[in-house]
DNA sequence: CCCAACAAGATAATCATTCTCAATTAATCA
DNA sequence: TGATTAATTGAGAATGATTATCTTGTTGGG
């Protein structure tokens, strides 16, 4: 939402009767220094500090990354199987949505913008209050369609069990 | 409505080199048996099959069920902290998506075709296929917010937990 | 600068899910 | 139809991500 800087951080935690400490910090550096698109597990940013020269506790990790989740700064993934991911929350026009294959789990980004504003007129309609949205396409990609998933079956299959509307 | 019986369903498995089971078509049963817009943990799952008096392992649960997740037969559902759900993947017109309050997990369905249209759009634009496609509002219920969240809440104050059931 | 509340670190505990393996059983084919 | 083969089941152990516990260290308001 807000690029985050120390001081905003603080006042946003402070808000809330939380604190501002050196771990939270580093943490969200490391978001805000990541490839637009990348997204870490718990244990890829223990990593990530760890090389930096500031290692940080996992349980310091899983405590931070999720209350910033809950305060709206990090989003919480479920793509792949297994384990979440985060990425720093980003506002429009940077917000996405995610494509999987089940077959490989590859993720593929995408942007569009009409479903966040559907979300937020949905949400706002009931009395909530929007933290994000998160639109996760579960696919078949290219490759295991071309190695022939399914095996054995025709290549239609999908579409017929599939929830397009007109086909 | 539901597309499948047990013929179809032995047809589909087969096809693919699964077999069909009494444990697979009990499952698949129970699902379709189930309130629309209910949705069940493993455990949910096992305990219903359970009072039917047809008792079936957790393995086998978790393994039939991510099966026929696959295969597009059900639904994975990631709302709530710590477990997947499951439901009954409906075609359109039933097809809808979940707003997740991050404050008490309570999960409100709603409808929303063009979210599916413009999914089918973007994903085939990519040469991928789709199988499901999931909006995830993560949001704050109105009850969190009048309780004053973030920073107002008692320590030990969760909202009420109600799966409402439609709009 | 003091103190109460909050947070960090280390590690044990939890808990959903997956794996192992012996015993069964469904589908195929002679 | 019955043998054959590979998939499947069930029970329980193993795994692995996430949480909880407990002690010590810090933060920030007075």
């Amino acid at each position: 939402m807000i690029p985050y800087t120390a001081n905003t951080l603080k006042a946003e935690l402070n808000s809330r009767g939380w604190r501002l400490t050196p771990q939270r910090e580093k943490i969200l550096h490391v978001f805000q220094n990541l490839p637009r698109g990348d997204h870490l597990s718990a244990e890829e940013l223990q990593h990530t500090l760890e090389e930096r020269g500031e290692p940080i506790s996992l349980s310091t990790i899983y405590r931070s990354v999720k209350l910033m989740a809950r305060m709206g700064i990090l989003r919480e993934l479920e793509l792949a199987e297994g384990h979440k991911h985060y990425e720093l929350h980003r506002p429009h026009p940077h917000h996405h949505h995610h494509m999987v294959c089940v077959q490989c789990n590859k993720t593929v980004e995408f942007n569009n913008d009409s479903i966040l504003k559907q979300s937020l007129r949905q949400v706002e309609k009931e009395g909530f209050q929007l933290i994000d949205c998160q639109l996760t396409v579960t696919t078949i990609c290219p490759e295991a369609l071309r190695m022939g998933w399914p095996s054995g079956l025709p290549s239609n299959w999908a579409c017929t069990r599939v929830i397009s509307e007109d086909k």
